[in-house]
DNA sequence: GGTTGACCCTGACGCCGCGTGAGGCGGCAG
DNA sequence: CTGCCGCCTCACGCGGCGTCAGGGTCAACC
């Protein structure tokens, strides 16, 4: 009982050339060829196909799958946990650029919707905690960051709230002094407060160092965000792309 | 103030011939070049560089970043709406892969630690329910999908527990008439109970219609994990197979 | 002034997993 | 015999760069 590239493809639910490509890398070739050169699966072929197929889907590339599906004595275990690791932090990364698109859609939405005046109004506010307030919830409310940091803040009393907005207003005072003293921004001083203010908002909700630098990009592009951290009339220019390096330097330092 | 593409690439955490690249495709030329004809770049091109890595990160195709960035009126909204489905679908897929993953290694834990004997002992035990037993525990304990099942199976009664293998019986017994009456794998009928399948796994765990085609492809590659499925004595051959073409073009008709 | 070494330039090929033709043969129904 | 579908083998293309190759430039040191 042998199939034709068109049977098998239609089976297993991919394109001929997909067979093609397999059979001319060596994936997966056919066991015959009729007189005319046509190509011949038969069960076997089909079964191979299935393997190829699901270790594909699991994210293999071809030419690993072709390492371990051809021999058995291949660290099969060892691909697999390596794999999952490799799939976890791919599913880290995407989930950082969910909550990046969510702020970006949110901040959008609000230069978009807020005339000159209410936008003065909204930023004219400083709020010492970002997120704390009705305005920060229209535009925040959504997120998964946003529902972590309600959590926590329930837990907080008036004192953790105090010293919340202590440590912030001193980490302020020290980055602007860094700043002023012409501190690197991939210096020591620098990622040690890039490392301060990812821990400042690890207080509200779970922030990688690689998420870190993607919060702290939109001060460089958007420079409106910063006065939710640093009071309008206390920044420097330049303060934005500060933080970011240093966040950058520090990521690369904790990743290391 | 001026800066040369190395500089520009420490910065950015680039590499040059990234910076090269997008002056090529026009993405971001730098706005001088020296006598000599190396690019200069300015504030404003670091910028621009910014928002565009902002957009990398997003996974925007570069194509899109140089539209988004270079016309402001764009539908940006839509874009971004657009990427974040996307971005939660692929979430969704990584999160499949890693429960098939991790399925794939326990099963070759199983395989490689347990004798022939231990082997039938395991698989001769017929259980109702898949991830139903001490056994199945050591199995599936580790994986997302076992916790949920732990979670709704606390909240059922005694009668939820009986119409589930009620269901799950005549499920099977439909399945096997489909297949003995020669229905298409591809055909409605079998569509239809691989979707009711998928729905019996819902009742346990979240399972996507493409979570749904790994899982049955298992019964291909694996046909022992069929056992869980249906009693030995009642298999047929070609049943993992079929159940698998079912689901896939079950998938199929749910993805349109 | 010459040399060294770090940086810059352009151009071109390579990678992965196929998609998408082009140009031509095989097989089967009418 | 004619059509049409399916099969074959090239062979180029994409995206987002990595990675040479072969050469020019700049600053510093001898």
């Amino acid at each position: 009982m042998d199939y034709t590239v068109g049977q098998v493809a239609a089976l297993a639910n991919v394109t001929v050339r997909t067979l093609h490509h397999y059979d001319e890398i060596g994936l997966l070739s056919p066991s015959g060829r009729t007189p005319a050169g046509y190509r011949t699966y038969g069960e076997a072929d089909l079964d191979q196909l299935h393997r190829v197929l699901a270790y594909k889907e699991l994210g293999f590339p071809l030419e690993e799958i072709a390492a371990i599906v051809s021999d058995p004595d291949t660290d099969t275990m060892g691909h697999l946990r390596k794999q999952r690791d490799l799939l976890l932090s791919k599913v880290e990364r995407l989930r950082g650029m969910v909550v990046a698109v969510d702020r970006e859609l949110e901040s959008r939405r609000m230069g978009v919707t807020l005339t000159p005046e209410e936008r003065f109004e909204v930023f004219g506010d400083w709020e010492p905690v970002p997120g704390y307030g009705e305005e920060a919830e229209r535009r925040w409310g959504q997120t998964e960051q946003w529902r972590q940091a309600q959590d926590r803040m329930g837990s907080f009393d008036k004192e953790d709230f105090a010293r919340m907005q202590t440590a912030q207003a001193e980490w302020v005072r020290e980055l602007l002094a860094a700043v002023d003293e012409g501190s690197a921004a991939d210096g020591e001083r620098a990622m040690d407060l890039a490392e301060r203010h990812r821990q400042l908002i690890g207080l509200l909700y779970d922030c990688s160092p690689a998420q870190h630098v993607g919060i702290t990009r939109m001060y460089v592009s958007e420079p409106e965000q910063l006065n939710f951290l640093v009071s309008p009339d206390l920044q420097r220019p330049g303060l934005g792309a500060f933080i970011c390096a240093a966040a950058q330097a520090n990521a690369k330092r904790m990743g290391e």
